[in-house]
DNA sequence: GATGAATGAGCATTCATTCAT
DNA sequence: TATGAATGAATGCTCATTCAT
């Protein structure tokens, strides 16, 4: 043994970090039916069988990638419901972070997060990301109306609604717009949870812009 | 050609839509990986060969899958979006068309709606489902706002998270849950949009019971 | 459907026995481990895949070559030790079954016979071979001694050395040499088993060649 | 070169038995399909690379194990047969052999003598086992003719039905069964082949029993 | 010599598509 | 037109062997 343990997981790693990649580009450019083995390793620059050194098998390898992409923000989202925050800033903080994880890894999150393929293989992960996304919501909707933030209202549809306009903004990065196009819509997501498209709601309710000033992503 | 044409057409219709059947029941038993053209044939007690007679190949197939699920609910929307209608009761139409369509084609609709899968192969088709539903909202929310229905807001953005919202609705659908949850689900997802969830809004903007008051799906 | 049921599963039958066919010659060539579906297939001047038309996997062919070879020599020397005839006389006959049954497969029935390979995918059919030939072979031996044509001893361990020497048949035909060969090596276990080697026993016991005069396979 | 060159062949000589310890385990606990060379290396605690400092290739090394196993045994059996006894007492004298070294290797012995593979693997090797065994009792029993102990037969028929029964040996020594179950098969081997089976054999040609009276493996 | 990651030929199996009947 | 067997490219995975360090 040459390398000293330590050293050889360092290595390790980075191998796998990028197959990572490799996999990434595969996954990005032919989807999730087109990411084979062989592809991986010729955009890993591999042989085939050198894949199977680092990842136990096929599922294995995509398990790798869906947690790497997924599995961050997850947390990120998990953390952000348990903190100690109103619930509105809550909702803020979730879009700030999921646009900031975008800008990392393009599209492949969006669709990660919500291609059956890939969920039935991480299925026994924990939780799935999507569903586990909704439980957080539903935390965090529950909060706000017993803070009074919100007014009664089913707090499970809301966090599916909440999810559905979630899910969107992954299609607008995906469709690879202006990042501006991604804020604006955040915006008017939160708008739209706060004060609905009613007339006059704004003078009654107080002004979104008032309560989110430049916000997200300065 | 011992038919006249018109009557061979007609033939050919019904034998198409004979492999339609056999290929949405497979689809929802096996799901879009499962779905090979033995299986179809199968279901659609014929031999193999003769589906390349009604379909050029398997894509060919999928497209008409697809088309024939979400091509109707999709015009369906166009044709609400174009009535004659105040905007927000369009909305509650196009819930309560959803929701019907969906006691037809059980999960079928909503995982074609969403399956990338399916979508790249679509994708030639004029336009695809989402992106042509989303056209629809836009427009209906354009419409909402000039007629002073819904306060000054993007409206290409409200469409979406409109689009985002129908999604959900999707899975709770196939998630196979009893009917009533997707109803409070679309009453939520309308009170939403109209009111948001500030408190003291539906003492200002009135109720959202009042404006629909039993509707959907009863 | 053109062909009647009853031509079409002799027709699926004539392939089957064209792939048996071509395996048994890849088998008798490249040996177990050197049967692999490629090679069949070529064999077989067919298609890879077609292979698949007819046996399920490949563990399934393996079943269909030894069914084809094994069982019926396994149930001959079942019959024949169920039969009404004296226990001296069984071991003959089983003995000409066995030459017979040779001439129509060369080596691969003894290789078969033997191969552990085969023999675990094949442990589900209800006897591996071996076992079950050792059980009728013990039936015999009890039969001979319960008859009085045999002394006491115990049938178990006779029967398994009736067994070795029959192995060892196998080897002679896979050597090839003249099947006079085999005959006499026949004869001569017949004699040992009946008589031993010790000097002066055949004057005692009567010769073998009394018993049996013109033999076996004439 | 710092060792001297004896010194350096017993080294290497102590390093291919640590690997044919650990090929002889693998052998054991996978059989002959699951020896590869990674389970080798690592049940030698040792890297794959270093496994072909020793051995050519693969076949090297199941040859390397075959002669460790198998050729102390033949050679044993060669001294035997060369041995001035009479023939009877060598036949003896073989089993005891065989008993003895089944002990050392479990099922091993047994396997490698009769497995196909293998066999082709060592084929080159100057004697295959079970040719050069059955050339040694050819001439045991050539010489028990001979000295009058065995009337007139043919020695390599004969020959070759020892063998065959010596096979079954090792069947009951791989299958587990109490060590007592093989000492009676071999009494009972040695009783067939003196006196055979027929009644009033022992009266006149004198028991088995008086000739080898505890006799082997105590 | 020791190491163990890299290699790539080889294997069983699947399935869309073709085509002779 | 209907049929369904034939086809063979594609895929995930294994493993003996090589070679740079």
């Amino acid at each position: 043994m040459r390398l000293s343990k330590a050293r050889k997981e360092v290595l390790t790693g980075m191998i796998k970090d990028a197959i990572f990649e490799a996999a990434l580009s595969v996954f990005q450019e032919h989807g999730i039916h087109g990411l084979t083995m062989d592809r991986v390793a010729a955009a890993a620059k591999s042989a085939k069988g050198s894949l199977y050194n680092y990842f136990e098998n096929k599922n294995d390898l995509l398990r790798f990638v869906y947690m790497r992409i997924v599995e961050p923000i997850s947390q990120m989202i998990e953390q952000i419901a348990q903190a100690d925050l109103p619930a509105p800033q809550k909702l803020e903080e979730i879009f700030r972070a999921l646009l900031q994880h975008f800008l990392k890894h393009g599209g492949a999150f969006g669709i990660l997060m919500r291609d059956e393929t890939i969920q039935d293989i991480v299925a026994s992960a924990k939780q799935r990301g999507r569903a586990h996304a909704l439980e957080c919501f539903t935390v965090i909707f529950e909060q706000g109306i017993r803070e009074g933030a919100f007014g009664a209202h089913d707090p499970a549809h809301t966090g599916r609604m909440f999810l559905g306009c979630v899910s969107e903004l992954f299609d607008i990065q995906a469709a690879g717009g202006p990042s501006a196009t991604a804020r604006q819509y955040v915006d008017a997501v939160l708008s739209m949870f706060f004060n609905g498209l009613s007339v006059g709601t704004d003078e009654v309710c107080g002004a979104v812009e008032r309560r989110r000033p430049s916000t997200i992503l300065t």
